[in-house]
DNA sequence: CTGATAATGAAAATCATTTTCAATAAGGAA
DNA sequence: TTCCTTATTGAAAATGATTTTCATTATCAG
């Protein structure tokens, strides 16, 4: 379970740098701050309009879509990929730059620090390649889940 | 370029894979191959329909669909996740797990090796997840897309 | 060569996402 | 507070990707 106080102050970092960024603070868009908040699930586009039409009972989808879209660009949330499915999301948390996904429930744990220093530099050196970015994430099973 | 020989070997490595999985080689498939292990770039399955169809002229995009979900499943081609579009798919080489895409162009190298056990170990103490598997993926900007 | 059946391609169905558009509401200015 | 500009909304339609269905064809074991 998600503490409340933590789910408090994500809604409102994510407010603030949503109006910093020009963007308005709507209804609609605030219950779709607040389910992704309150997840600590990956979920879909449609998990969160689901579960946004419990907050408004009129929701529309493409509000959700293009609230998301919004949110991945200023980096508030992270699209998790997986080998069947690349359209969940979770809530970005400073500092933590990767996550690590439990494959039988999808629960999200997040960490942070890697250690490919030089591994990128090795990698740069063999193919000539200017290496600019990475992309990590551990799978596996979360606590709950080794029990079963 | 990738050399002809390279094209050959792979070609021959995956119709024997296929045939020990009990799949037939027909003529489609076959282009279908063809196409994947020419190409240096990672390709979409419409693009492989593409390029089949001047090997096959009535090659069918189902077919492409059904010879990638094999060959995805026995770990032939590798699926290329981009923060854009996840339905790119280039072949998977032996004893390389890692591949590094040019974000200009698309083009692809592999790597093998990482250096993650002991970050492992220590998200996996801190997480109480069980780590099972991780992703590596490296992006940047390749020879000749460094030129531009 | 033959027969069982896996594989084929076209068309339709499905599912995810984007576009269009007229109506509404946020929030800065008066 | 009230007004006004304009970003945002939701429904419906459009688009795009992938899967299913089905009658026909072709592979390959015997």
């Amino acid at each position: 379970m998600i503490e409340q106080s933590r789910i408090q102050k994500n809604i409102e970092r994510w407010i603030s740098v949503l109006k910093e960024n020009g963007y308005r603070i709507t209804t609609p868009r605030k219950a779709v701050l607040e389910v992704i908040a309150e997840s600590e699930y990956a979920i879909t586009p449609v998990d969160i309009f689901d579960q946004g039409r419990n907050k408004i009972e009129n929701l529309g989808l493409v509000t959700v879509y293009r609230t998301l879209e919004k949110m991945e660009e200023l980096g508030l949330v992270l699209r998790v990929h997986q080998t069947e499915n690349c359209q969940a999301f979770v809530a970005g948390v400073d500092g933590h730059e990767h996550i690590l996904i439990c494959e039988n429930c999808g629960r999200i744990a997040y960490f942070e620090g890697d250690e490919l220093e030089s591994l990128t530099k090795r990698v740069a050196k063999e193919t000539d390649f200017l290496i600019k970015d990475h992309w990590l994430q551990f799978f596996g099973l979360c606590k709950e889940c080794q029990k079963l």
